[in-house]
DNA sequence: AAAAGTCAAGAGCAGTGCTCTCTAAAAATG
DNA sequence: CATTTTTAGAGAGCACTGCTCTTGACTTTT
């Protein structure tokens, strides 16, 4: 039972050591890595690493789903540490850990919210690590309209073949918030990763220097939207 | 001379020919499209292709710069085909455009909207094209300020280091614009692209059916924030 | 100690981008 | 018209890829 958690323990790690040299690769060739420049870097034989990993695409799942954790726990932390009054606070601070952990690990940003990977399709377990920072966003709201903060009806009225939708997005997700704030909170939604990627993926290149500025602006008109002032 | 144009015309015409099968495969295999599978295709040996790109990211490049002409062609057509008094209307035919372009060439759409390809980067070709539709948005933008149509200031105030960044875009792209305006159609311009790319790359799985009318709605409220109304 | 399970290595297959050399045809030149 | 020059394509080859299968060594369980 030990030696057998050993052997599990080991087989842990090596996985886990797997995953970071894949991630290193990630950096110089994207989602197209190399099986064998990982087993290489690791000292190992290409057809080694099928001891862990079934398959090319089984590895970039495993990175997915820790690439959409990592963004999500950033985000999660960021806005714990927001006084729950300061709504406008919480979802700045929200964006700013989402630009932040995307600067900071690009290409793991791209693998998630790029382009999709020709000829992979992305697994269930990958959908809840996914829905993180959209669940965080939608917290806000929740508690905006709880608080009697945020407007229910506010700009834009909300199409009528949308409202079951998002009623029902409302009734698995955040139950209690009215179905446009819902509606404008996913345009706040993606307007944050809009302008990351924007500016990750190089459309701002030769247009705007100071993205740090940019951004903050970009987010705070969204807030606007939401209906999250000062 | 004729003589020499007939082999500017037979090489122009394989030239193209090489790029259409190449946009066929980019369906299957993304940006690693096979430079083999597309020489395979067109009956020749992939040395072949050697004579009229002088490597698989110049093709890339190529393909590049005629997905840009293309969403920026789509686009300028839609919009010109409405009212010029009617901005709105001018602003939702080219977001349209632009949405229905990219459903119809996904794998396109993800060249230029999508992740970077690794190890490549944009030559400077493809600068102009890339900017159609955003030089599409900011003409709409300066017609309704001329019009009086548009206010200078609304919403969030522009930060202040931002303002000499935009002016310069300003006096590049679209002068007599005030600076804030253009910084609220950057928002719309995001807001656009983000939705399109949300809708395209997945993020819409399992939360909104009515694609088409998500859309709609996304543009309008963008509209909003522009100051564009009905 | 024997049986079962696990890991890694090595060879091999079909594929890749790209370079180089060679042939055949077409165009330009005398 | 004949000859030189330019050009398109073919074919072989290099170093690489993901992946499969077989073989040998080691560890855990019985």
């Amino acid at each position: 039972m030990t030696a057998a958690s050993i052997r599990a323990r080991v087989r842990a790690e090596m996985t886990e050591e797997i995953k970071a040299a894949a991630r290193r690769h990630l950096a110089t060739d994207g989602a197209n890595l190399s099986l064998r420049a990982v087993a290489r870097e690791l000292g190992m034989v290409s057809s080694a690493i099928y001891r862990y990993f079934a398959s090319r695409d089984e590895l970039l799942t495993a990175l997915i789903v820790d690439a959409y954790d990592a963004v999500g726990a950033a985000a999660e932390r960021a806005e714990a540490g927001v006084d729950r009054a300061d709504l406008l606070g919480r979802w700045l601070a929200a964006c700013r850990a989402v630009r932040e952990w995307a600067l900071a690990n690009p290409h793991e940003y791209a693998l998630i919210y790029g382009s999709p990977v020709p000829g992979y399709a992305a697994p269930p377990d990958t959908v809840p690590p996914a829905s993180r920072v959209g669940l965080l966003i939608t917290a806000i709201l929740a508690d905006g309209f709880a608080a009697g903060k945020l407007a229910a009806e506010q700009g834009q009225p909300v199409p009528q073949p949308l409202r079951p939708e998002l009623a029902a997005l409302v009734g698995q997700l955040v139950p209690g918030v009215p179905e446009p704030l819902l509606a404008r909170g996913m345009t706040a939604w993606i307007q944050l990763f809009g302008a990351v990627s924007f500016e990750l993926f190089g459309q701002l290149n030769n247009m705007i220097e100071d993205r740090g500025t940019f951004f903050e602006y970009q987010m705070r008109t969204a807030a606007r939207v939401v209906g999250l002032e000062g």
